[in-house]
RNA sequence: GCGCCUGUAGCUCAGAGGAAGAGCGGCGGCCUUCUAAGCCGUUGGUCGGGGGUUCGAAUCCCUCCAGGCGCACCA
């Protein structure tokens, strides 16, 4: 892949570029001139108009000059933009992408919730964000793996077999027991209500556009405990089985396996320990883990077990999401799958759209608590800005089926001269690879819903003063519009949602 | 008590040292043109408070305030 047209400027010019807030700050800046003066004892400004005289000596700079305390702000030649366009169009659905290296095998493990009732908007959030990230890491060129742990074998799927066996029989279900509708439609069929359950899951997954390579069980774990716990460092104390893992930096020893007393068995910890010696026995570069905020203070547990396993600890990475939370009236809804007192994920997409609940879902950082608010959700989504940026795709995609020739790849006799709107649209899609970039290395794909707006707004602004087809440019502009078009199609393919051809 | 996250426009939120932003809402305009789910204008700010570092801080450090979530032989 060829060097982006904004890394080869820089390289030309010998200094960073970044781009400025207002256009009259030219189409690029830099402040190296600010970054340089205290280690050259010289004042900015003196060493910005040397710059600025550097600069415009290149072909591709139109003009330049000094601004403020020691910027350098510049103005390109059409030159460059074309140069710029032509290489979104050779790199096509690839573009930004491919740049891993070294390539990893990674696994991303996500939702995992417990399969003792359908999927809820809480777990929706840790769908959408953890299979935003495995396409991220896809695109940037890694072998990503999803995988769902099946929790089919502890105390809360054991109280949930029991609820549905209650209702068989016509009783009321055991204390604390699952209450949902869901509980009395498996209780009219025969047999373990987890398969049953774990299918209807998985169909919700598939439909919020989520398919998973692997579901990795509990019970089938379970089995390898003794052999794992040989080889690791443990004592017995009040009758429970516990790990050093004080000597690994952790606050207090865990225990593995409880006393008789309290019932004899292993616990989550435990598991932990034999899934993740699983899952790195399985060659993979890199095992992540998408957990909310309710289970942050594990987050620092799982590189200790790879320390104790023998591993390194960099090869586990914890992703923590704040939690989304009901509201209804303006006032928080406390929610219990087990009374069912919850939102579908499945009524959520009802009433919104997979599009508009992905979007709604992944478009917050995940440092950021979401609020539902239950009544008004269909409503915003109808202001969803999810629309706006599929809806400029839709756009592009009529003017293409209406083009008389397609959008050639190589360019292109320049223009004279660009028009306001069509720069601003080039500089706003060649900023792509970098927010790609961004977006991967800090595991953050809602920078991708914010910069499609940006796109899309450069583009409706470009669509209402210039016509495409027949005019003078439309060679130009068919290309100009099919990158776009590319751009907005991976934005949206990154976050899970769909670029319709029409609307 | 300790730890993590949050506090930016009326509301929902972007902004990871460089010149304060978007969407929604409010107000006023634009369809004889490739899709008006669009465009243009306007309204809007002690970036929670206070200190510090820096030529420069919403951004980094300290501290205080407010909210969310955690700190089990729970799952």
């Amino acid at each position: 892949m060829p060097a982006r047209a904004v890394e080869r400027l820089e390289a030309e010019l010998g200094f960073p570029l970044e781009r400025p807030a207002s256009a009259d700050h030219g189409d690029f800046a830099t402040n190296a001139a600010l970054q340089l003066a205290p280690q050259r004892k010289r004042p900015p400004r003196e060493i910005a108009e040397e710059l600025a005289e550097q600069a415009t000596a290149l072909e591709l700079v139109e003009r330049a000059e000094v601004a403020g305390p020691g910027f350098v702000n510049l103005w390109l030649a059409p030159a460059w933009y074309l140069d710029a366009l032509s290489e979104i169009l050779e790199a096509g659905e690839g573009y930004g992408g491919g740049l891993a290296d070294p390539v990893e095998r990674v696994q991303v493990e996500m939702v995992s919730a417990n399969p003792t009732g359908p999927i809820t908007v809480a777990s929706a959030r840790n769908a959408a964000y953890g299979d935003s990230v495995a396409r991220l890491l896809e695109h940037a060129g890694h072998d990503v793996e999803r995988e769902y742990y099946v929790n089919d074998a502890g105390a809360q799927t054991e109280l949930f077999r029991a609820s549905v066996e209650a209702r068989r029989r016509g009783e009321e279900p055991p204390e604390g027991g699952y209450l949902g509708d869901y509980v009395a439609e498996l209780a009219g069929a025969e047999g373990d209500p987890v398969p049953p359950m774990l299918e209807r899951i998985e169909a919700t997954l598939e439909r919020f556009r989520i398919h998973f390579d692997s579901w990795r069980r509990q019970s089938q774990l379970e089995g390898r405990l003794p052999q794992v716990l040989e080889c690791l460092d443990t004592y017995e104390s009040d009758g429970a089985i516990w790990i050093r893992s004080t000597k690994f930096g952790e606050e207090k020893d865990r225990v593995l396996v409880r006393s008789a007393e309290r019932g004899g068995l292993p616990t989550y910890a435990a598991v932990d320990i034999v899934y993740l010696a699983d899952k790195l026995e399985r060659g993979f570069d890199r095992v992540i883990y998408v957990l909310g905020s309710d289970h942050h203070g594990v987050r620092g547990w799982y590189p200790i077990i790879a320390q104790i396993l023998g591993h390194d600890p960099a090869q586990v990475e914890v992703l923590i999401y704040q939690l989304v939370h009901l509201v209804e009236g303006g006032k928080l809804r406390k929610v219990s799958k087990r009374r069912g007192d919850v939102v579908f994920l499945d009524d959520f997409i009802d009433q919104v759209g997979v599009d508009g609940a992905r979007w709604y879902l992944i478009s917050r950082g995940p440092d950021q608590a979401i609020d539902i608010d239950v009544d008004l959700a269909a409503d915003k989504t109808q202001k969803n800005p999810v629309y706006y940026v599929q809806y400029a795709h839709a756009r592009i995609a009529g003017i293409l089926r209406n083009a008389p020739t397609a959008p050639s790849n190589s360019l292109l006799q320049s223009p004279k001269a660009l028009a306001r709107a069509e720069k601003e649209l080039i500089k706003r899609l060649v900023e792509f690879p970098a927010i790609l970039e961004e977006a991967v290395e800090r595991r953050g794909p809602h920078a991708l819903p914010n910069y499609a707006i940006r796109v899309a707004d450069d583009f409706h602004r470009f669509y209402h003063e210039h016509r495409v087809l027949e005019s003078e440019a439309q060679e130009f502009r068919l290309a100009l519009v099919r990158a776009t078009q590319i751009v907005i199609a991976l934005s949206l393919d990154l976050v899970g949602v769909e670029a319709p051809e029409r609307m």
